[in-house]
DNA sequence: AATTTTTTATTAAACATTTGTTTAATTCAA
DNA sequence: TTGAATTAAACAAATGTTTAATAAAAAATT
């Protein structure tokens, strides 16, 4: 049941998407998308309404990517915990190689915004079958007894946090692009490894 | 050798370093400053001739606490690896507690900044005492032999990145502030368990 | 099919604010 | 009395949005 845009709409929606997830909200002017896309000032009036009409709706596919490959994993019925993390680990990490400025542009415009859109990761993580299999895990006595909100945690921080601090990472081993980019692709079996090794009893 | 700041100096810094580190730089204006620092806005230019260059003074400073923290820790030379960990977990994570927005300002405007605020970093963790550590273990065959920047980069990311999605981890546990700062708390002693396990052979 | 009418999309220009900065006058301190 | 600090006002440029005119597309009529 979702819109159908037109295709200047997709054009402005691509130039802005770009620009809100390189440089934020406020960086980013009307004019700059409109110049982008190669559409007339006006138009992103007359089809979106305002700048931030635009942006919200910018937002929430962003927010929408940014969860939704790594739910769809969690909540797979047939696999273990451990090819869970397998899969995740490395289908995000594909994902945001793909497209870099997501985490960042996620969490920053996130801290900012009221609490409405980040409904949509009520319920979708801590209640998926990942979880669930890491509380058997504890019942069981395979895995140590924690919070499951640090198992969840730190998935998602080994993953993304990388990306996030590149330009940290990039400075002090002196990378390439292509080098971090190499060096998050190893991370991809070691993340799990890693994981696995810290719930274990 | 640093620059004496007066008191109007003062004044204009603190706001601008909440604001700056809230908000980010597009965000904040020179009237939004003024105003929380209860001075007249001729004077932000009066004394820091811009606000680009006011900027680069709290980011300067901000980059400095973001690091000073933990590179004299893992510089110590009397300590253990694993004393190490534990005591950049706990001051580290007492810092942010007490600054939140500063990791996700320093990681945030990195990304657009050029280069030579970065050069902070160069050298500063990766000659460490803690890495010389940490290879010193691999070659006694104690620890795997995996590249050091993932040794840093996984210490980094346990500890920062749950700050930086606070407003995630918040929403899926229906925390508040309070309950989120006691995890953060429990995690002081659990991630350099962590990290531990990831390394041990 | 051809023509007219109506609706939708696009454009250039303008508008009203906002924003960073400067000026010129005034107050304060040495 | 001189230089520094502070102030109110003004300036120019940038920015989000609207208007009014035009072009293009779709629908209705002949």
């Amino acid at each position: 049941m979702k819109k159908q845009y037109s295709d200047t709409e997709i054009k402005i929606k691509n130039a802005a998407k770009y620009l809100f997830q390189k440089q934020g909200f406020s960086a980013t002017t009307t004019r700059d998308i409109a110049r982008d896309s190669k559409i007339n000032l006006a138009l992103l009036n007359y089809h979106f309404t305002s700048k931030r009409k635009l942006f919200e709706i910018i937002m929430l596919e962003s927010m929408y990517d940014f969860i939704s490959k790594m739910v769809e994993v969690y909540n797979d019925e047939k696999s273990t915990l451990e090819e869970k993390l397998k899969l995740t680990s490395s289908k995000y990490i594909d994902m945001i190689i793909a497209e870099p400025h997501l985490p960042s542009f996620v969490v920053n415009e996130l801290k900012n915004n009221p609490s409405s859109i980040l409904n949509i990761f009520k319920g979708q993580i801590m209640e998926s079958k990942l979880v669930e299999q890491y509380n058997d895990g504890i019942k069981k006595g395979i895995y140590k007894k924690i919070d499951p909100i640090h198992f969840v945690t730190n998935i998602l921080s080994l993953i993304v946090f990388p990306f996030i601090s590149s330009p940290i990472i990039i400075k002090m081993k002196k990378f390439s692009r292509k080098e971090f980019n190499e060096m998050m692709n190893e991370r991809k079996k070691l993340i799990p490894e890693w994981i696995i090794q810290t719930i274990k009893k």
